[in-house]
DNA sequence: GGCATACTGTGAATGTATTCACAGCGTGAT
DNA sequence: ATCACGCTGTGAATACATTCACAGTATGCC
């Protein structure tokens, strides 16, 4: 079964919200009501959940429970995996910190530098090895995943390495294009290009807009 | 002329790999030199330049530094306008000395954060102000865009506050959407979602995927 | 000067995503 | 029991984005 890009990505949101309203006691919700608190239409809702396969019921809405653990078991079929971050500066210590405090099923296991500075100590909780023990630590943790946050110029070279080791998917920070290959998923945080972006559309008149990232 | 979201996150990305090859001396290029560069196909590149309304010769290819400018003339058709962050902490900090490093033609010109420690000071040479001037700033620097790294649960209530003071455009960083009028732009920069997300791709056999944010 | 080349510009085709619109149904009201 | 309601599930329609494929053409070469 094929889920699109799209339809993932607002899969994630709707279990983020569901698992609020479960914590506050709710038992069932609607197509509109999911769809008007994550800006996107009851019918987008309903198409979403019918590709991953839950069924509601017309009465009754969507069981709150039922349909996190059905996007659960679609998206995370296996056991919480551990991901690592590359580039621990400015940015790499603020995902680690924000990590560190969230009981996230995607746990930042171990952090890596070139600077040897970094290398040893413990930032946030999270351990920060030398480049050298990459592969290693891959290996150890069985990791697949990983935060690209070093500088531009370095950031082909340490994916291509990463890739070596077996990453299979990066969420790059880095302003520039990866070649990798294809069996290797990449996602763009690009932070100036988002600005530019919102600059562009500020002037014109922009549509509310939703779409994630 | 209605340039699609798509194709301006594309333009943006070819002018920042022209603005390097026109420093480099390149005087011109082809389509399909563009697209191995940034992950697309040269039919695409074409397309979005005919979108833009420039044109190449079929001998020469596009000049680079015609294109740069036209990329210029269709997205900042003003002169450089500010921009304002609003939460000075760990993400809100890394962000200020990003940009700080920058010669941006979209610069950050002040900072705001409810804690009063920070207020007056200046962080990485961007002045930090309470909430209180907020407006007052806004209307001074005519400011239509934001970036918004305030916690989740005062992010709605900031963003109210920013599109009353006449914000236009935000780029989010808290994990939430945000309820705004039409008129105003709001591009989702979610970490977590896309951290999700890879780790959802990274087990399939994943396209390369290009995809920007 | 004439010709072969390799590109661009673009209509048309294809592919993908979203929305419409409605049949069908379980529920609660009566 | 029966009915009316308001929801879901989904085929079909639409809208949007990408790619194909090729005519047209400026250039450099001989
Ligand atoms: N900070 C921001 O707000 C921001 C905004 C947009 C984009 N970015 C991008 O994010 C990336 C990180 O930004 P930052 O501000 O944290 O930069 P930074 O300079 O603070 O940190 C980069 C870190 O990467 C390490 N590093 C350098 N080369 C490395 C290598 N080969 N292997 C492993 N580690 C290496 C450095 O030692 C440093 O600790 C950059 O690509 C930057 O362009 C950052
Ligand atoms: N740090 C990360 O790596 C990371 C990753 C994903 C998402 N985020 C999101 O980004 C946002 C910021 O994260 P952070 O790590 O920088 O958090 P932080 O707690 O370090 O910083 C938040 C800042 O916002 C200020 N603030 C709080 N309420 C405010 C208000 N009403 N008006 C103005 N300022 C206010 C606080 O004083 C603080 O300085 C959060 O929404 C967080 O969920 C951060």
């Amino acid at each position: 079964m094929k889920i699109p890009d799209r339809t993932v990505e607002r899969v994630i949101l709707y279990r983020r919200r569901l698992r609020t309203l479960h914590a506050a006691g709710q038992v069932r919700i609607y197509s509109h009501e999911l769809a008007g608190v994550e800006g996107v239409t009851p019918a987008q809702v309903r198409r979403d959940l019918m590709t991953i396969g839950y069924t509601g019921s017309p009465a009754k809405g969507y069981e709150v429970a039922g349909l996190i653990a059905k996007i659960d078991e679609t998206l995370n079929p296996h056991q919480d995996e551990g991901v690592v971050l590359v580039g621990v500066g400015r940015l790499g210590k603020a995902f680690l910190a924000y990590f560190a405090g969230q009981a996230n099923h995607l746990p930042v296991v171990a952090a890596f530098d070139v600077d040897p500075e970094k290398a040893g100590r413990l930032v946030h909780g999270c351990r920060c090895h030398g480049l050298d023990e990459l592969e290693t630590v891959l290996a150890e943790r069985s990791v697949r995943v990983a935060f690209l946050t070093v500088p531009g110029d370095a950031a082909q070279e340490v994916a291509d390495r990463l890739v070596r080791a077996g990453i299979r998917g990066l969420v790059n920070l880095a302003p520039i294009r990866l070649r990798v290959p294809p069996e290797v998923y990449v996602e763009y945080l690009d932070i100036t290009v988002s600005l530019e972006k919102v600059a562009f559309f500020a002037r014109r008149d922009a549509r509310a807009a939703a779409r994630s990232s």
